[in-house]
DNA sequence: CCCCAGGCGACTC
DNA sequence: GAGTCGCATGGG
């Protein structure tokens, strides 16, 4: 096993990494936290510094996004709202990883109207009924292994009623060039082609964009980025999404996903104290 | 009993 | 194009 240590703690906070939001599998431990993904496992733990254990530097490198400098993101960002700067300063640690775009995909059709615990317990009994025995974790299932599942399959793993959804949208992954065609698109173009999809609105092809195909040009808006919106910048309690997330970009630009995970993480910390 | 959760799809007009 | 409504499921 080999390690990378993490010099600059202002730009890469496990915790943070880990509950911002854009990933549903991690686990906490003694020290730090270890992230699944695929069939892989990344395990940071922090002592005075966080270290990352990987077994392949190039690929955690990339995964973590280490060679993007986040204190200059933040740095432009800053002096724009009141409510952004108090979020960089809570989730300053923040990185945006560069996650399996089939896994993405999946797990944000299950984040569709849902609640936190419960997409991570669906997710986890997917991995467990269908993935990988990888040892002491279960691989999140290939997409040969999803193409075989029903969608009563699903609704026993809890996905309710996107269990329909899912198989559709499988169906085309695994049949079609979809995955390898909608990397190259711009991503407007992208964005349209995985609305296409089947349990794939604006917000959960915005998350794919940014979280799945590294697109920073894009603001996922869900229920607490639009009441966010209203307090800030006013119009209706339940805007429209693409007009709210189109505000954003046209205020952020090519920030616009680093912006939103700031401000994600930091009204969700505020959960009934507000 | 209600409302809510990282919304979407179908159906109106 | 914009406005409603139903949707599985579990927690508060």
């Amino acid at each position: 096993m080999k390690k990378i240590e993490i010099k600059n703690t202002n730009e890469f906070n496990i915790k943070d990494i880990c509950e911002c939001g854009q990933l549903f599998r991690y686990k906490k431990t003694q020290n730090g936290y270890i992230i699944y993904e695929t069939d892989q496992k990344h395990e940071v733990c922090v002592h005075k510094t966080p270290l990352i254990y990987t077994n392949n530097i190039k690929r955690a490198e990339n995964y973590f996004d280490l060679n993007t400098n986040y204190d200059t993101i933040k740095l432009n960002l800053k002096g724009s709202f009141d409510c952004l700067d108090k979020a960089i300063e809570f989730g300053g640690g923040i990185r945006i990883l560069k996650q399996d775009l089939t896994e993405v995909i999946i797990s944000f059709i299950i984040s569709a109207n849902n609640n936190i615990p419960r997409i991570q317990k669906t997710i986890e009994a997917l991995c467990q009924k269908f993935g990988k025995n990888c040892g002491d974790y279960f691989a999140f299932p290939t997409l040969e292994q999803l193409a075989k599942i029903s969608q009563s399959d699903f609704e026993k793993l809890g996905a309710g009623y996107r269990s329909g959804q899912l198989v559709k949208t499988i169906d085309v992954l695994s049949q079609t060039n979809f995955l390898s065609e909608v990397k190259l698109l711009p991503t407007k173009e992208a964005r349209k082609k995985l609305i296409e999809l089947s349990g794939i609105g604006p917000k959960v092809a915005d998350c794919i964009l940014l979280f799945g195909l590294g697109r920073t040009d894009v603001f996922p808006a869900d229920v607490w980025i639009k009441k966010l919106y209203h307090q800030n910048f006013g119009g209706k309690q339940d805007e429209q999404t693409d007009k709210v997330s189109k505000f954003f970009v046209d205020l952020f630009k090519e920030n616009s996903g680093y912006a939103q995970q700031y401000l994600y993480y930091y009204k969700r910390s505020l959960k009934g104290e507000e």
